[in-house]
RNA sequence: GCCCAGGUAGCUCAGUUGGUAGAGCAUGCGACUGAAAAUCGCAGUGUCGGUGGUUCGAACCCGCCCCUGGGCA
């Protein structure tokens, strides 16, 4: 908890997944008074809850969390959106709608725990002061994306937002189709707003930033059997046709989450559940190589902890995180 | 035992009329500002089953052998 003056604390802890960050995250909350705060972008939705590794409810009872599974699978999330969720979690202005949760994060110390390494950089960088993009101009672009190649988008965009244009691969369609809808719907090149300068929410705070790491062969069994685990002795199967049965569009980011595809497959498609978990498997180690790539580029100076080691040697690792947290 | 079809990158395969090999995936590395569990970029590697021959030159043509799958006996 932090002291009484000077800056608030605040720990971060990411990682790829599967290495374990929940569970010192609540390992340090069964130490001091906490709250752990969400920064994985999956584990927002309302939905999948296995699949996308959320806390269980007994969790949950036992420490206070935020930011899980408050958000409807029907919508597209996003950073900014979590920027602002935590600042209201956080206690730190934001819409003020719901009153006590800042409360809570004044009495205790904040955990913020996820895998998403740009929801990290937001919070701590900032976020370029981009205008909620008008809905009219997002649905057309996205829908441009369906009928023209990335290289025909990347040619209209060259044409209306030449430095985006220089910036961008033609074949990154995504990127693209967000360039055209800023200066679309703000009249500005996105690059002229990520000049604007920024502070990040957590700016002024003291931070423990942790990363959890793991020798990559032993991560990527880890990650292989766990998603085994949630097919074959969890609910991960049920949780995806119920998001079928929900009808959630298949734009939907949740789709994304790794392992929803395949498995939905498998009940529409001729597919058989081993392939399916062999495919969400490699997908998941792609994914985990990604992170990881993430975390030597933006993380560098964060405080790494092996979670081999510390699988081995807990008690004492975790003295040393609290006594730095303590200060 | 005979007849087919195959044996080429870690995997699945492509390789035109002979000029010493490629694509996807995997792997490794990288980028990353409101979909980030997303979206993209770059880069290896091969005794072309073995062996003998034809040829200036063989993954490709010929002989023999080995292995795999299928068929016939």
């Amino acid at each position: 908890m932090s002291p009484r003056r000077g800056p608030r604390t605040a720990v971060l802890i990411a990682g790829p997944t599967a290495s374990g960050k929940s569970a010192l995250a609540i390992d340090l909350a069964r130490a001091r008074p906490a709250v752990i705060v969400n920064a994985d972008s999956m584990q927002v939705y309302d939905a999948l809850p296995t699949l996308t590794a959320q806390p269980t409810r007994r969790e949950r009872d036992e420490i206070p969390h935020r930011l899980y599974g408050h958000v409807s699978p029907e919508t597209a999330y996003s950073v900014g959106a979590f920027v602002d969720d935590v600042a209201r979690v956080l206690g730190m202005g934001g819409d003020g709608a719901c009153g006590n949760d800042g409360d809570v994060a004044r009495e205790r110390l904040p955990i913020i725990v996820g895998g998403t390494g740009l929801y990290f950089k937001a919070l701590t960088d900032g976020l370029a002061p981009v205008p909620a993009i008008r809905e009219d101009v997002r649905a057309h672009w996205r829908t441009e994306r369906a009928w023209q190649t990335p290289e025909q988008l990347h040619a209209i965009l060259e044409a209306r937002d030449a430095v985006m244009a220089a910036r961008l691969r033609p074949s990154d369609p995504q990127r693209i189709v967000r360039a055209l809808e800023v200066v679309d719907s703000t009249g500005r090149s996105l690059a002229a707003w990520q000049d604007e300068p920024t502070e990040g929410l957590l700016e002024g705070w003291r931070l423990i930033r942790v990363l959890a790491v793991w020798p990559r062969p032993e991560l990527y069994a880890r990650a292989d059997a766990r998603f085994s685990q949630m097919v074959h002795a969890g609910d991960a199967r049920d949780e995806v046709r119920a998001l079928t049965a929900r009808h959630v569009p298949s734009t939907a980011p949740i789709w994304g989450a790794l392992g929803a595809r395949e498995l939905a497959a498998v009940d529409g498609e001729d597919v058989s559940l081993e392939s399916a978990i062999a495919t969400a498997q490699q997908a998941t180690r792609n994914y985990i190589k990604r992170q990881e790539t993430w975390a030597r580029r933006n993380m560098q100076s964060w405080t790494r902890i092996d979670m081999k080691e510390y699988s081995e040697n807990g008690a004492e690792n975790l003295q040393k995180l609290l006594a730095i947290i303590d200060g």
